[in-house]
DNA sequence: AGCACGCCGACT
DNA sequence: GTCGGCGTGCTC
């Protein structure tokens, strides 16, 4: 018998199946979708079966035997074996990087070198004794001064290196203590007077004769240690055992279950649909303005699939994860709901996804990952806020959740559900085109009003001399609602906001010396750091260009605006929330719990406060700058920016009390801009499809976007130029290719960066050209140094 | 990718 | 004479 295995080899001669032997003891046991340790060279690997069958095409004495077996049962399934081959094609990534993504990292190989003793003890030089004492292996990592004197025991032949392969986190295991049941047992056991401990621990296990408890609880309970519980159960107190067990993140115990909300009519007729097409691979598009009550619908319907006896997953933005918006989810569905986020241990989200992996749960809420969630009876799939970005995974595999999930519901026959207030255009034209169905909310679900928007010209306001970030009338607004002590959300639309060190006499930046830009700022160790490479400096007293000792620090924009709400408002209590301020762990829940409880007046903040911010009190919402997001060099700068601007204002007025929106914009007479201002989404659409439609980008253009890096300036050029040349050769006449230029960030880590775009309507070459592409990268330009990576459908292609 | 093999310069 | 530099080639 012999198994295809996928090796865990990221390269590209590596991204095959390899033959291997299966020895006869795992021969019953075997499957595909299993993990095993395999020889693979000199060294042994992990990897994954992807198949058996009898007979190999490799001479038979080259073949070798799998070494182990690392599942008893498959971690990955046959439609997940049968997606990852998908995604390879889809995404030219390497199958293994497809494999691992669908599994929770915990169960990816750890690798770990370290050296074996082979024969005795006594046979090494006298200084490794001590070291081998213990254990017949030492750790490489604990054992980098020795190197010198193991690599003469290495030559002698009286140690071996390996690598020792594991998973990264293990199943958690409780040990679990069932006290003897009956008293004139436990009161025969015979402790010593001078026992004081055995005795204590007696006294607490006869007053619970019988019951099972986790030894560690036992200790904490009764004040003992586990040699006093070791020791009463060697005495025959009870016995022990040791169980599979869940690490629980947090318990449900304090959440009451709730009832669903009545629909409106327009929510009710959007429910009809979808549950009306449940068992078909249909996908819908549901687009309804901030605060239509979308989620709403996504419980009701969720709710039917499992009535059904199916099961659901619902991806959202990580930003949108929040413990507010899980909440909905567990008041409903109880513990039949699992949760990944980003928040949890490997181990946690391990053990999520055992649960989900096991029937034990029937609804998966999560990030873009949590598309794999391992169902087997799969009724629907819903992307909350389909537009958003983060949906893209930005390095390999560059998948995107959205077709994941049309894969998977064609495979099983089941709805999809995009959600969005601001769908993309990709999906709306789709919609258009009949190939999804269109539901549209139009009403608010509480019915208040929209908000007002007024859009601010600062222009205007710099020739009236107000050079401040705040216009006249913004100012005024906030000084009325904090009379009014109503609240007040202030928005930077700004990024590579971070902060950065300036001489204020020559203009020096502090720059990263191996990459093209400028070193991050951080205030909390009062030092720079590159967000791209890692490096990082002390902040220099004086400037290296010119020694001027006017060095100042440009805090994140945000800082700024802190400073100057100080000036302008004084007693108004702000919180600020960006990346500096939520860097740690919960501090994001924190922030938005104070503000939510009335703690502060203002919440300043980034991206990050464009969603899920809902509280009743906040009235009045001011966008600093709604530029500096819409002239970035990237065509979907103006769905991006009236993609924010919409989800800003959402945020005012969602309660009984009516919102205010102040935009302010050095151009406000741009689309973007202008039509967001009541919610405009199907104006915008037009105006941004005929931009579209005349650049040549999506959804009319599918695009490809393909970087070039080397250490040589002249050679990312150069093999940028090249690929020019062949991609021009060999596509269609219709096909625009354009570039190469430099990337935006054009060098990383010593490595220049080249990238070029193609732009194409129909491209029935497009796959084989892309795979000759990388056959040429393979055969010329791997031993040079050089890397490529093409990303098809780019989020960005700055 | 990672590891071994192999073929040339600076040390005991 | 040996140690060790990194070019090249293979991995069932």
């Amino acid at each position: 018998m012999i198994a295809e295995v996928i090796v865990d080899v990221a390269a590209h001669p590596i991204d095959r199946p390899f033959d291997y032997v299966v020895p006869e003891r795992f021969r019953p046991l075997i499957e595909p979708g299993m993990r095993v340790k395999v020889p693979f060279g000199p060294r042994k690997v992990l990897g994954f079966v992807t198949g058996t069958k009898s007979e190999s095409d490799m001479q038979q004495s080259k073949l070798k035997p799998i070494h182990e077996l690392m599942d008893l049962v498959p971690v990955l399934n046959k439609e997940m074996l049968q997606l990852a081959d998908w995604m390879k094609d889809e995404t030219l990534c390497f199958e293994i990087d497809a494999l691992q993504v669908m599994i929770p990292s915990a169960l990816r190989a750890k690798y770990e070198k370290r050296f074996v003793l082979t024969g005795e003890l006594t046979e090494l030089a006298e200084p490794l004794q001590p070291y081998f004492q213990r254990k017949p292996f030492l750790r490489a990592q604990d054992a980098v001064e020795l190197f010198g004197l193991l690599k003469t025991e290495l030559d002698k032949g009286t140690i071996t290196a390996e690598t020792d392969i594991s998973q990264k986190t293990e199943v958690k295991k409780a040990r679990m203590v069932t006290i003897e049941s009956s008293l004139e047992k436990l009161e025969a056991i015979e402790i010593r007077a001078n026992a004081r401990q055995q005795l204590k621990l007696m006294e607490f296990m006869k007053s619970h004769a019988g019951s099972t408890i986790e030894s560690a609880d036992l200790q904490k309970q009764s004040g003992t240690t586990l040699q006093t519980v070791t020791a009463l159960l060697d005495k025959g107190a009870g016995t022990l055992q040791v169980t599979e067990t869940y690490r629980s993140p947090e318990s449900l115990a304090d959440i009451k279950e709730k009832a669903p909300l009545s629909l409106t009519l327009e929510q009710q007729t959007a429910f009809a649909a979808v549950r009306d097409a449940l068992g078909t691979s249909k996908t819908f598009l549901l687009h309804g303005v901030t605060g239509s009550g979308k989620t709403e619908i996504y419980l009701q319907t969720i709710d039917r699939v499992l009535k059904e006896g199916e099961e659901a997953v619902m991806l959202v933005p990580e930003i949108s994860l929040t413990p507010q918006m899980t909440l909905r989810f567990k008041e409903r569905f109880g513990d039949q709901v699992a949760v990944l986020h980003s928040g949890l241990s490997a181990g946690e989200k391990y053990d999520e996804w055992r649960r989900i992996q096991r029937g034990e749960v029937k609804v998966a809420v999560g990030a873009r990952s949590a598309v794999f969630a391992p169902f087997r009876n799969l009724g629907l799939i819903i992307l909350d806020e389909e537009h958003e970005s983060s949906y893209k995974q930005d390095d390999a595999p560059r998948y995107h959740a959205r077709d994941v999930a049309l894969w998977r519901s064609r495979y099983y026959n089941c709805p999809v559900i995009l959600g969005s207030a601001t769908p993309s255009l990709e999906s709306y034209a789709r919609a258009q085109k009949g190939v999804y169905e269109l539901l549209t909310l139009e009403s608010r679900a509480k019915n208040q009003p929209l908000p007002e928007v007024r859009i601010v010209d600062m222009r205007e306001e710099l020739r009236n001399g107000n050079r401040s970030m705040f216009s006249v009338e913004l100012a005024e607004a906030i000084r009325e609602k904090l009379e009014k002590k109503e609240q007040i959300v202030l928005f930077l639309n700004k990024r590579g906001y971070s902060s950065f060190v300036l001489c204020r006499d020559c203009g020096t930046v502090g720059e990263c010396p191996h990459c093209d830009i400028s070193l991050t700022y951080h205030r909390s160790k009062e030092h720079m750091k590159c967000h791209y490479c890692g490096f990082e400096a002390q902040v220099p007293d004086i400037c290296p260009e010119c020694g001027s000792e006017h060095i100042r620090f440009f805090g994140t924009g945000t800082q700024k605006v802190e400073e100057e709400i100080a000036k302008l408002f004084p007693g108004a209590r702000t919180l600020r929330m960006d990346v500096d301020t939520t860097r740690q762990k919960g501090a994001h829940e924190r922030i938005l719990t104070a503000f939510g409880e009335g703690k502060a007046d203002i919440l300043l903040g980034t991206q990050m406060i464009a969603k899920g911010l809902d509280f009743p009190n906040i009235t009045l919402v001011g966008v600093l700058s709604a530029d500096t997001t819409l002239h970035l060099p990237d065509f979907r700068a103006s769905e991006k920016t009236f993609q924010l601007l919409t989800q800003v204002s959402g945020r005012a007025g969602r309660d009984v009390l009516p919102g205010t929106v102040y935009v302010q914009s050095y151009t406000p007479e741009h689309y973007a801009i202008t039509l967001a201002k009541n919610q405009n989404y199907e104006p915008f659409y037009t105006q941004e499809m005929t931009t579209r439609r005349q650049n040549g980008y999506p959804p009319y253009f599918y695009v490809v976007n393909i970087q070039f890096t080397h250490e040589d300036l002249m050679t990312a050029g150069d093999y940028a130029d090249q690929t020019v040349r062949f991609l021009q050769n060999n596509l269609s006449p219709g096909t625009v290719i354009i570039g190469p230029s430099a990337s935006l960030v054009a060098r990383v880590n010593d490595r220049y960066r080249y990238q070029c775009l193609i732009k194409y309507k129909k491209e029935p070459r497009l796959t084989e050209t892309l795979h000759q592409l990388i056959r040429i990268h393979r055969a010329e330009w791997i031993k040079r140094g050089a890397t490529l990576s093409i990303d098809k459908n780019p989020s960005t292609v700055m």
